[in-house]
RNA sequence: GGUUCCUUGGCCGAGUGGCUAGGCGCCGGUCUGCAAAACCGUUUACGGCGGUUCGAAUCCGCCAGGAACCUCCA
């Protein structure tokens, strides 16, 4: 290929060409969910961006295996509730077993990735179903001299590290810095040094998640679950990690110390990150209490939302921007994505009843290699859809009977909207299976247009505007053409 | 305070040295019985100041404003 897959590598701060380790097969680890709350807006960003990367390697012929994890180890609450797990503090509240409480928002995770169109990844593999692994990860690290054990918890030793390797590699810092910015909190006294973070920790009494380990009853820390899974299913070095920019420190800055000490070498070729959704400006998020959950957008119920949004309304707002630049919600900017994306989907109607004639004298020249460079340069998805809109320019052209358009031609621009915009966009057209689409529903709603047309056809515009407002009104859409009337369910 | 990054027209959002991004909106026109849709055309840009260059939204410096991260949260 003459422009081969580009992707941003943020360890070197710069594109890089695509390369897998060990083609054609491909590894790639996204940070997934941690299931103690309803998925809100900014989960859906790097799902879609990395379902996206997931469906377009797999375009150029990569054979995928896509692993994102399930944090269900709730860990501990930084606030009053120190010492407690987050997931057992939730399940406390609320009468239910941890484990009850993490498949109830791990269904509620599904359920809306599902209405995204993502994709479900390879492997999802749970942090609490792979303990042993990452107590295996710990005690290499200890072997390694990379980390000591303290009343019963475990931490790496950031400084024993950094003296042989660079700590802060991903993210651009240097210990002393650090050292000089990190706050002093209480129940530090543990720790060698403030910026060591906990391999394993002790568990409180109150704590109700911890499994047995060769410290302590207790539970690991944070950073293990992706280094160990990671390992576990795509092996001691893979091509691709990705997640949101806001875990580049620490959490992917301790994978990459983790790695290094317990195997030499980092795990990872390619550290990719989205950017974050902004509402006014700021980063949404659970712990700024700033967010709307995907259901609330899709039902519309929430003081924020002027209306509901459909699953795919979000999808290609969140695809009309580059996925390393921030997205700012507005119901402004979501109504804008919502009839841009009604223009690229009707276009696509039209392309299925377009009539080829033998020479083409629309512009649509080359929009199969100008997709394909989009997506090569780091998936610029706007860029993509830049190309598709000027499509949608000729395809209506010909549709009004300005212009014409070969066979072969409209088969191209067929199989590219194809290509592009349902199998690597990952849109879909929901009015198909609209509401009541029932086919008898439908005959009925043909039936009234016919009655229109001869009314339209006696001039008894009485009539005719009578069924066009009252269609209206119950939110369809009627479009008079010359082949006659044709609706669809608005929404 | 430290690290990294951002600031584009009414709104959203591409673009890294010279060529109309695109969408939404506004306005005008074509079409229509009137509309809607569609099409065509028009309209507002590159935070401020300085520098490099034949030429800068794009490179460099300073200033202003903003964001993410800086925990044993995940």
């Amino acid at each position: 290929m003459e422009h081969p897959l580009h992707i941003y590598n943020t360890l070197l701060r710069k594109k890089e060409q695509f390369v897998p380790l060990h083609e054609p097969h491909t590894g790639m680890y996204v940070c997934g969910p941690t299931v103690y709350g309803d998925p809100h807006l900014g989960h859906a960003r790097p799902a879609i961006t990395f379902d996206i990367l997931f469906r377009y390697l797999q375009h150029l012929g990569y054979k995928v295996r896509y692993v994102r994890n399930i944090t269900d180890v709730g860990h501990l609450e930084h606030d009053a509730d120190a010492g407690e797990d987050k997931i057992a503090k939730k399940a406390r509240l609320e009468q239910l077993e941890p484990m009850e409480v993490v498949q109830y928002y791990l269904n509620r995770y599904r359920d809306a990735m599902r209405a995204l169109n993502v994709l479900p990844p390879s492997i999802e593999p749970h942090a609490s179903g792979h303990i042993i692994e990452q107590i295996e990860l710990v005690k290499h690290i200890l072997d390694n001299g990379f980390a000591y054990e303290s009343e019963g918890s475990v931490y790496f030793d950031v400084e024993a590290y950094d003296k042989k390797h660079h700590y802060g590699v991903l993210s651009g810092r240097n210990i002393e810095d650090m050292i000089n910015t990190t706050r002093v909190l209480d129940g530090q006294e543990e720790k060698r040094n403030p910026i060591d973070f906990a391999l394993w920790k002790k568990a409180q009494p109150e704590h109700i998640m911890r499994w047995p380990s060769p410290w302590s009853d207790g539970f690991p820390g944070w950073h293990c679950e992706c280094t160990a899974m990671g390992k576990k299913y795509l092996g001691s070095h893979f091509d691709i990690h990705g997640g949101g920019m806001d875990l580049v420190f620490p959490h992917h800055e301790c994978e990459i110390a983790q790695a290094v000490a317990s195997q030499g070498d980092d795990m990872v070729h390619y550290w990719m990150h989205n950017n974050m959704i902004t509402v006014n400006g700021q980063k949404m998020g659970k712990s700024l209490g700033n967010f709307i959950t995907l259901d609330e957008f899709f039902n519309g119920n929430h003081p924020m939302l002027a209306q509901a949004y459909a699953p795919m309304t979000i999808r290609f707002f969140i695809l009309q921007a580059h996925y390393r630049s921030t997205v700012d919600f507005s119901n402004e900017a979501l109504q804008a994505a919502e009839k841009g994306l009604a223009r690229l989907m009707d276009a696509w109607k039209s392309l299925q009843k377009l009539q080829s004639a033998a020479t083409t004298s629309v512009e649509i020249g080359g929009l199969r290699v100008k997709c394909l460079e989009a997506m090569n340069d780091d998936l610029n998805t706007p860029i993509v859809i830049s190309h598709l809109f000027d499509a949608v320019r000729a395809i209506n052209t010909v549709k009004d009977g300005k212009g014409t358009i070969s066979a072969a031609d409209l088969e191209e621009i067929r199989s590219v909207f194809q290509l592009f915009l349902f199998d690597t966009m990952g849109l879909a057209n929901e009015t198909a299976a609209g509401v009541g689409g029932s086919e008898a529903f439908g005959k009925a709603v043909d039936l009234l247009l016919s009655i229109r047309q001869q009314a339209k056809a006696n001039k008894d515009w009485a009539t005719s505007d009578k069924i066009r407002n009252e269609l209206t009104a119950l939110g369809f859409e009627i479009k008079d053409t010359k082949e006659g009337a044709e609706w669809k369910l608005a929404n």
